[in-house]
DNA sequence: CCGACAGATTATCAGCCGATTACTAGCCTC
DNA sequence: GAGGCTAGTAATCGGCTGATAATCTGTCGG
């Protein structure tokens, strides 16, 4: 669970080594938990340090989870920004979400962020955050604005699927199975659709339309 | 921002009725802040009573949430579930969707359901919630299971725009209100797409879908 | 009028959480 | 090898939060 174990030892980092692995822990812990549901004691024992360091280094929780929240809407961000306009945007913007799912805890954190809107500065990142998303789906393919509002939907139901544990709770509930297989069908690795035990993934018909017509 | 008022004075009330108030002002705080982010303190006022009698009238904070969840996703199944089969099944379920829309917390406590899914009490009824959904779309549209998904899609990024805040703060990122009009045009009452001023909510070209195709 | 029960509050607590302070210890330079 | 800077911790604190206990009060049957 502790992010620490392969690095140096235990002993003296370099302050920003250190911030990266704190910032680390806390995408970890953040993504269970949120905001409010997380102490930063919890980070502290994630990233093997002591609570105060915590704080000594981001200044105070709310900032460490702003840097964050930053950096995960960046990355997003960046990750779709480097496709090109052009008649495969539509293609590789579906690629470049897929390689985003690699990592759930970066597209769970985000969810946080957009439920915390009532939270000014959290919610004006998360705004930004899916403002910017949607202007690079429409931009870079060129397509209708449904068509672009169409590939975002999909996007934030698999991120809700993926907060709400619908992969990991798979087999609990036939409906909400069909919903996840037919909506991440393919999308994910393998790794991440059975992640317990195998669970019935049959792949759905029908189901298969990859992001925008 | 009290739910009091226009009940009774202030004085002794029935016990029902009293936990009939204190459940809607559950809602409402709940609503922002999320299950964390909240206080029974806050809930207490709001509904105008002191934090211990919603300790006793409840038992604890989870079971307060517990119950003002899941009568509020038996709410949402509830109004989707009358709509019968047949060939007006979509367009009438996209009524129905609207008719939920009318009262947005709700729908905003329901994302913080979804995004619970790591509390696993929260996270069985949020998950349940989000099939039992699918699957009245599904069966009463008769539609192949992707067009029920896009369905289900379209409602969870009204969702996230909800509790985002995209509507309250719309004028501050045009992809965003782009987004936020081309998901809700047509679809929420007046009132609510232009809260606060007359923003920029010109109405977007091609994008007036209803439901599913 | 009077018990008695249900509605509701005040007072209070034990635990937690974010943050501050004061301190210790390693490393680098001269 | 001493000075000093930076990495890091232990101790601690004030405030908040969920929950309990004791108490008060309105209302209703007899």
């Amino acid at each position: 669970m502790s992010v620490v174990e392969s690095a140096q030892g235990s002993r003296r980092m370099t302050g920003e080594s250190r911030r990266e692995q704190i910032l680390a822990a806390a995408l970890a812990v953040f993504a269970d938990g949120g905001y409010a549901g997380t102490t930063t004691d919890q980070v502290a024992r994630a990233a093997g340090v002591s609570q105060p360091y915590v704080i000594r280094l981001f200044g105070s929780k709310q900032q460490l989870f702003l840097e964050l929240y930053q950096r995960v809407s960046e990355h997003v961000i960046e990750v779709m920004e480097v496709v090109s306009a052009g008649p495969d945007a539509g293609a590789e913007l579906g690629t470049a979400y897929v390689a985003l799912l690699a990592d759930r805890n970066r597209l769970r954190l985000l969810m946080h962020g957009f439920v915390a809107g009532s939270d000014p500065a959290i919610g004006a990142l998360a705004r930004h955050a899916l403002g910017a998303v949607f202007r690079i789906v429409r931009d870079r393919t060129g397509a209708p604005e449904w068509a672009a509002r169409d590939f975002v939907a999909h996007g934030v139901l698999i991120n809700v699927l993926l907060a709400a544990g619908a992969l990991e709770h798979a087999g609990e509930d036939d409906a909400l199975d069909a919903l996840a297989s037919c909506s991440v069908h393919g999308r994910v690795p393998s790794t991440l659709t059975a992640p317990t035990a195998g669970g019935p993934s049959a792949p759905v018909a029908g189901c298969d339309r990859l992001s925008n017509r």
